[in-house]
DNA sequence: CCTGATTAAAGAATTAATTCTTTAATATAT
DNA sequence: ATATATTAAAGAATTAATTCTTTAATCAGG
């Protein structure tokens, strides 16, 4: 052990995702905590709101690669920052939400979507009853001037909110248009090269998970 | 080792996370099939859609308690029922939505809210603005009744979409109520008894894993 | 200035999850 | 019929993740 080389532990093999799932909650956490006043923060007091393991805050927390002091734990203000690093909310990619029907115009108008991290700088319908309209400040534009723009103002990222027919051929869309990464709302899974990353995201695993904790508390009551 | 008992693996040490958030996506696949015209599917087949390890699959669909057929597959009918009785959609909870801002009205109107397995019977705010409205068919009321009505139509599963001040006030009028199961998508951290299941729901995670993808995809390449 | 308590951090041990390997079944092609 | 290829399933091996243990630092109280 004990190599001297300068690489961080998040470098040598990435961040565990289960480490990237808690890190959100921790944030979340130290920046109430920061509002009522407190200043730093031990792994001790996560956990125990949290109802985690202290050692697994803290080894979570090391692979942002800042320290904390023995008997104090971490500066908030740091620890913070350095969770928003690690995570990629300190900086920000342009994104192009397409889809702008119930759950698309969902995600625009709700506050916590335009995060430090991701700016919506415009959204795409092929519907012309809704092409010209705005959804929190953000233009509805018609979807066939979609990769055009997305090559000319290089962005990043592609939100698909289509129904699940149309996805895939919005992600080609996109993949041709040179963005990077795409966040999945629809329901279909979505075929991309390897050099694209996808996320998928649907409320169902969070639901069954919720199911399976009733469940197994019934279990135990037994 | 090898207890000769009856007892199905999912009920002697419970169904792992990882798994319990991938079948979500079998099922929906399977069932893309379904209407194709597939009748059966086979594990490799879903591994490769979903770049899944196919070992993984089938370890996965083992759990439901269904078997397959050698060079054949599952007969999907009963995979989708198998899933579904896993995760619990297949019965029917109860649930009253607590915050009709923007983030409730649109779990509302979201069609895929409406699962089998969840019914969202009432919806409440303090809020005499919108109280007496409907979103989607369902009436918002004042929140002032949520505890009685709850109690009295033996409502099992609250779901939380308040601004984070309230939530804990929410949370705990839910759990006086009787209810069993909250599903929070407010930013704040509940304190519940343990007795009482709780799942946070947060957009931030996801986002976290997809800058990650494309963090590591851009580290590859380089 | 001690003493005791609390904490981060490193490392070991344990547990969980994934991937690999083998086996037996069986559909399909020859 | 026979051979070949595909598959589920069980089990072993590996890898990942969590939890436990120890250590050293240092704050607070006497």
């Amino acid at each position: 052990m004990k190599k001297a080389t300068t690489t961080k532990k998040s470098v040598l093999r990435g961040v565990p995702e289960p480490t990237i799932r808690r890190l959100p909650m921790y944030l979340s956490l130290v920046r109430r905590f920061a509002t009522e006043g407190d200043e730093t923060v031990s792994s001790t007091q996560i956990a125990k709101v949290l109802k985690f393991d202290s050692t697994q805050v803290t080894k979570d927390i090391a692979y942002t690669g800042i320290t904390g002091k023995t008997r104090v734990g971490y500066v908030i203000i740091e620890l913070a920052e350095a969770i928003e690093e690690l995570l990629g909310f300190n900086k920000v990619d342009s994104a192009f939400l397409v889809g702008a029907g119930k759950l698309g115009t969902a995600l625009l108008s709700y506050s916590g979507f335009n995060i430090k991290g991701l700016k919506v700088i415009a959204a795409f319908d092929t519907d012309y009853n809704i092409v010209g309209t705005e959804v929190n400040g953000v233009k509805i534009l018609p979807y066939s001037k979609m990769a055009d723009l997305a090559k000319r103002m290089h962005v990043t990222i592609g939100i698909i909110c289509t129904p699940a027919v149309y996805a895939q051929d919005v992600s080609n869309d996109m993949v041709g248009a040179g963005i990077k990464g795409i966040w999945n709302f629809s329901p279909r899974n979505l075929d991309v090269p390897d050099d694209i990353a996808i996320e998928n995201t649907s409320i169902y695993p969070n639901l069954a998970i919720l199911f399976n904790k009733m469940k197994k508390i019934q279990k135990k009551a037994r």
